[in-house]
DNA sequence: ATTTACGTGTAA
DNA sequence: TTACACGTAAAT
């Protein structure tokens, strides 16, 4: 009897935690459905590092950083929230993952908001909250969020570009984004590590919050690459929703979980296999509609910048956002061949995790 | 059935 | 060239 008491109590003050965390998140996730969705198949898809693609999906990581407004507006933008990083983190109780399932329903139903839930159960860890970013400059913020978010929010390191790609360039991003507020595309896109660097910072602090493996961490720190930056793009192929999916389907359409030999076929046929079948075979082109490369820059960008015109014309365009677009897609279907492929064709499935080291 | 995104045609 | 709109393949 004690005990259920005591674990009352406990759920309790964890539910508080989520709530306030996540007041934010949920707005989110309101906002931007497909953000939640991504999540969701972060969730679901995490091929590599599951445990942290778990996370991913939970704690929502904004990836750029802070700003709140992107988000905003942008149906599309993006989905992950923000790391809580410090703050919460450490509290603890998260767990419980009843508990917030529960809670989640209650203020969404939308499915959106399971996936923060799940994720922040498990992670959670002060994660939890992936508010993101709800938003920012309408709202203001709101009271609601606690403490995290000062500090959080604004995370310089915020690493979570999880978008972007090294390839991308990006200065100065976190701390561009910080003071602006204000989603340029670029952010979204890329930001090298760099300056953001914050590197180990970051790292720190992101991986406080995240309470990711220590597997998991060494290797993103590790990354040469310049620490945020790779962390992110790790980060992002782990969750895997597009990136790594993609090339999983490219092979086959089955899903590569052992990737890493695997892909190799599909990516390197240009990244887009263009179908077996299709192609050739009859005199028709089969025009088979070619399939994102899952390694380029933009393939490997998770969320939508919200601000282009294909986000902006979602619904009509049926557009793919500019950011994301691939580069072997932009490309002439015949022409093809030639590419300069980000990576060498040689590179295998594993790549993925290449990136992140 | 719905969603996502490629392909293509058209207009500015 | 870019934006839009739409058809449709593919995935969920």
């Amino acid at each position: 009897m004690l005990d259920y008491t005591t674990e009352m109590d406990r759920y309790r003050s964890s539910i508080a935690t989520f709530y306030k965390t996540n007041v934010n998140m949920n707005m989110n996730v309101t906002n931007f459905p497909q953000s939640a969705k991504l999540a969701a198949r972060l969730a679901a898809a995490a091929p590599i590092f599951p445990p942290a693609a778990a996370r991913l999906g939970a704690m929502g990581t904004a990836p750029w950083g802070c700003h709140d407004n992107m988000n905003m507006n942008h149906p599309a933008a993006m989905f992950w929230g923000r790391p809580k990083p410090v703050a919460t983190a450490p509290t603890h109780h998260h767990h419980h993952p009843s508990a917030t399932p529960g809670h989640m329903t209650s203020s969404h139903p939308h499915s959106s908001s399971s996936m923060h839930q799940s994720g922040g159960g498990s992670g959670a860890g002060g994660g939890g909250g992936g508010s993101e970013g709800g938003g920012a400059e309408k709202h203001g913020h709101t009271a609601s969020l606690p403490v995290t978010q000062g500090t959080a929010h604004h995370h310089p390191i915020a690493p979570t570009n999880g978008n972007f790609l090294p390839g991308y360039s990006g200065g100065a991003d976190c701390g561009v984004i910080n003071k602006q507020g204000h989603a340029h595309p670029d952010m979204m896109g890329l930001s090298d590590g760099g300056n953001c660097n914050g590197g180990g910072v970051m790292s720190g602090g992101f991986l406080g919050g995240l309470g990711l493996p220590p597997g998991v961490i060494v290797m993103a720190m590790g990354s040469a690459g310049g620490g945020i930056s790779d962390a992110s793009s790790a980060f992002q192929m782990t969750s895997g929703q597009r990136a790594l999916t993609d090339c999983q389907q490219h092979t086959n359409s089955s899903p590569c979980p052992s990737s890493s030999s695997p892909s190799s076929s599909g990516v390197t046929a240009g990244g887009v296999s263009l179908s077996s079948s299709s192609s050739t075979s009859s005199g028709t082109v089969a025009k088979r509609k070619r399939k994102r490369c899952g390694v380029c820059g933009p393939c490997r960008r998770l969320i939508n910048c919200g601000v282009c015109s294909s986000c902006r014309n979602r619904k009509t365009g049926h557009q793919i956002c500019k950011f994301r677009k691939c580069e072997e897609l932009k490309k002439k279907p015949g022409g093809g061949g030639g590419g300069v492929l980000e990576r060498p064709p040689s590179v295998p499935a594993g790549e993925a995790f290449r990136w992140f080291f």
